[in-house]
DNA sequence: TGTACATCAGTGAACGCGCGTTCACTGATGTAC
DNA sequence: TGTACATCAGTGAACGCGCGTTCACTGATGTAC
């Protein structure tokens, strides 16, 4: 049963993405193993010949999502700057479909609780968001435009955030329009 | 070992309050009810007998919470308006502190997977901070004032959370500082 | 007001279940001669 | 290049444990006469 080198990499690969897109879905406490395998097409049992525990999955899983984020969000400031940054971050569309999108939102406030080197990745990319909404406009002293966009990001977040939890499905989109035409304006 | 009512009723109260406490402190799906009713002075045989189910508890606990800090930000604003209002839930000691403080930010993930009844009652406080940060000054259009304060407190929450996240303690200050300065200029 | 009985808050054992983790095993892959 | 053996990815049963929930029981409280 034994599997080549990059059969075996595919696999911790596939893992690695099927556990980024479930916790994102469901919560990390909430997600078992055994389902998770089972959405990479594996038995529970294989799970540690590829990581030390589970806490080291949701570290890769949650450096995996960050890494998708910028990438998405790096398009979309090279096609409109920060403005589409936040009109993609803050579009309906990420909203409804939290296992494709930003890991902050999706499973922030498991991320307080999680140990430090998975809260080390996520501030990474964290920061990587902020670069991204600052931009390099040349009339703006960067201090300035990091210290807003700061600011910005915390504010998509949140936004986003609460844009899930509302039951009024048009406060939802009051949120997200509200929190877009502010960071388009100033 | 029957308890009269208002013993029934206290007991029921300090359960309510001790769910509050831990949900916000651990997350809901990592407390277990046996914890929660240690933490409560009882042993966990009990729970069935004032509550339906764990997700009524998540309901009652959640309301409870919002109320709590409707209070507090209520007299925040009583004291100095939307700034003081900025200013205590930016604080330090509230990102310090989440077991006593907003149940949006210490639970927010979890919340956007929460029943419908448990998400009406943390839309409804939403909807009470919204109004709070919207003060009551003659000079703005109440619409433009909801609309600001919708944003303002996206970006409150956003950044409360944030705060909890990040590994390096001076970006935590950095994102709290710089949230409560651009709700105190626009 | 006193007595008899029903109610029910709280206890602690038990339910089935799924959790994260471990392990003996299989057999194809990789390696050494 | 061919053969013998070690490696190890993946399987599936099993580990101990804690989960949410149920239940028989206790005995003080509440109620009806």
């Amino acid at each position: 049963m034994r599997k080549s080198k990059e059969e075996a990499a595919q696999t911790r690969k596939r893992i690695v993405t099927a556990a980024a897109r479930e916790f994102r879905e469901s919560g990390v406490v909430a997600t078992g193993l055994s389902d998770l395998m089972k959405a990479a097409g594996l038995t529970h049992g294989g799970f540690y010949k590829h990581f030390e525990s589970k806490d080291q999955l949701v570290e890769e899983a949650c450096a995996e999502a960050v890494d998708r984020l910028i990438e998405t969000m790096s398009a979309a400031a090279a096609r409109g700057g920060s403005k589409a940054v936040a009109a993609t971050y803050l579009s309906p569309v990420h909203r409804d479909y939290p296992s494709q999108g930003c890991v902050l939102a999706a499973i922030g406030s498991e991320l307080s609780r999680a140990d430090e080197k998975t809260r080390a990745v996520v501030t990474g990319g964290f920061l990587k968001l902020v670069d991204i909404m600052a931009g390099h406009d040349v009339k703006i002293p960067p201090e300035v435009a990091r210290r807003r966009a700061l600011v910005a990001v915390s504010t998509m977040i949140g936004a986003l955030t609460m844009s899930r939890i509302v039951t009024d499905p048009v406060l939802s989109a009051e949120i997200l329009k509200e929190a877009e035409q502010s960071l388009a304006k100033g």
